[in-house]
DNA sequence: AGTTCTTTTGCAATCGATTGCTATTTTTGT
DNA sequence: ACAAAAATAGCAATCGATTGCAAAAGAACT
């Protein structure tokens, strides 16, 4: 009472034992709805667990059984210090695997690193509170994860997908994106496109790469890269930054997320430049937020719940002990206004 | 090996004692870099660790010391079933939790629930996992939420604060910032408003109600309140259908949230309605997003990333037995050019 | 040398639930 | 009515780390 508890209440299976005059054994059982133990005296301590709202400590439970149903997932921000978590790519995808988690009952701890030696991953894995985790995008840290994945199964990884690797991925075929957007522009007519993007990572260094490989076919047109962060606020300045460089040298550019591409369509708005008359913008993603906002954004779809039910389906199965083989999704181009 | 194992691994404190030399509790309490321990055993059993790639067991841990260094997040899903997880006002609150618990060393155990009984919330914070309970929006589970707040401590709401609640609520003065919304679009001369929300919940219904203020005060001006759900998809077509519901009846529209707010103004764009010229419209929450969108929302500011550092700061310190009361934040017009 | 005070380590109980094995009771079959 | 089989319950070990208390070793002092 006066500690803020229930009154009576139970605090271990012991009590509870004693209370249903059985042994802790028999509690242990009846709460687990075990048929060893008589229907009758089961629902009995059914029905008292109720009463006195007992639910046994799951940490006990845990140690024991040497299982968790705990799920990490984990967010590494290698190249991007200053990126948050509240990115809305990776918010969407955490959802998504939030909902697909939870529905099927298991918990899910968020871990966001800022890998500072080459051990965080190692260290997530090992600290014996996880049944599994997934990986949200590979930064610089292809590597590192790669180590682990050696060791530890129950790995899912979302990114890019390359041949030899160990670990098991989830990801849309980056590469095939870039050339499904940089074709897009090239077939609006423009020539001089430009790239907004960090290219540290793999997952946007292929999508440049498919840029470039789309160029290759046609003469005459030429494509810029411009490093540009995710922080959002930097993002700004950065493509102002890039707009003045290319002056009117650019009449399409293949953004590396719709981030960028809403923020680049935003400040070419303010300088009176047309979109996607004067310069075509293509985004990535395919947010919900791309089909929200004025214009509507041309942007390559990763579809973003399917994948989350790859990736928990994927690592389900490694947790069982079987093998998984990675997925590569085929992205899709959706035509709207912007390009 | 063949298990996938790294080769010689420890697997508990025992056994990398038996290598030390020690005994366990040597092995802990150095590990636990206790000054108890010569400061040389010290050294070397942390060595070993390190060279063994050893970390405690945290299950074990957890249970001996009674804490598990794990804050759980609640998203309560009451009136909005099908409300999705991976709303982004939620993930924006969410991240800047996550971003704030991570950096102080905790961990982060997502739920999200529809509340089916009553004892739903009873379930997560007896579940014994939890240090503490972080639940946003309150949803229309005022009631259950209280009566768990009278007995658990350690439990932080976002959410309305009202007289004599025992919950501890961070959140913005819901009731105010309708004022402030309406009260702008007065200002421009609109006369015949909407608002386009779900009041189910305390905190849109202070909205709608605080909107019902402002109009207090002059006559000739109308308010007309619309259900409208969050639910990204019905969103749109139930949005659509109060448009038609309103016809020409319209020259202002105090959204309940900026999603919906930018769901509006697409419409009312396809619709070749100009905003803010025909109809002008508020948002609310002032998500990231809402500065990026053509035209600019103007909208109410909760400052979120203020609230999250608010609500992990109250749990702290009911953590450690202190009390914490409510914070309620002013909300702040931002003008933008949607109204 | 003998005593007292520190520093360092080990011992063993503890956290709470689970589960293999054994003991007891009840049911079934002959 | 007796043996065999099945159902039910209890006992006690176990998961792995932590920590109060006691013991041992060493230092300091008279």
């Amino acid at each position: 009472m006066e500690d803020g508890k229930k009154p009576g209440k139970i605090r271990n299976i012991a009590e509870l034992a004693r209370l249903a005059g059985v042994s802790a054994g028999t509690v242990s059982r009846a709460l687990a709805d075990k048929s060893l133990v008589n229907k009758e005296t089961r629902e009995r301590i059914q029905a008292l667990a109720r009463e006195y709202g007992f639910r046994p400590n799951q940490m006990a439970r845990r140690l024991r059984t040497q299982q968790t149903g705990v799920i990490g997932v984990v967010i590494p921000l290698g190249h991007e210090r200053r990126q948050h978590i509240s990115d809305p790519f990776f918010m969407t995808l955490f959802g998504y695997l939030a909902d697909e988690l939870t529905e099927s009952g298991q918990d899910l701890m968020l871990s966001r690193v800022i890998p500072g030696d080459d051990e965080w991953l190692d260290r997530i894995v090992d600290s014996g509170m996880l049944d599994g985790a997934l990986v949200i995008g590979q930064s610089n840290q292809t590597e590192a994860i790669e180590r682990v994945a050696q060791y530890y199964k129950p790995l899912v990884v979302w990114g890019s997908h390359s041949e030899g690797q160990v670990q098991c991925t989830v990801g849309v075929d980056n590469a095939a994106g870039g050339r499904l957007a940089a074709q897009r522009l090239l077939d609006r007519g423009a020539k001089r496109l430009a790239f907004f993007g960090d290219t540290k990572g793999p997952e946007i260094a292929d999508r440049l790469a498919g840029a470039q490989q789309a160029l290759a076919g046609s003469p005459q047109t030429t494509l810029r890269a411009f490093p540009t962060h995710l922080a959002s606020d930097e993002m700004a300045s950065q493509i102002a930054a890039h707009l003045d460089d290319l002056g009117a040298e650019v009449d399409g550019i293949v953004c590396a997320s719709d981030i960028i591409a809403m923020t680049t369509i935003r400040i070419l708005h303010e300088r009176g430049i047309a979109v996607p008359d004067r310069v075509a913008v293509t985004g990535f993603d395919d947010l919900p937020l791309s089909q929200r906002m004025v214009p509507q954004l041309t942007t390559v779809r990763q579809d973003i719940a399917a994948g989350a039910r790859a990736m928990v389906e994927a690592l389900r199965r490694r947790i069982a002990g079987e093998d998984a083989p990675s997925t590569v999704m085929q992205p899709e181009l959706i035509l709207r206004e912007s390009a």
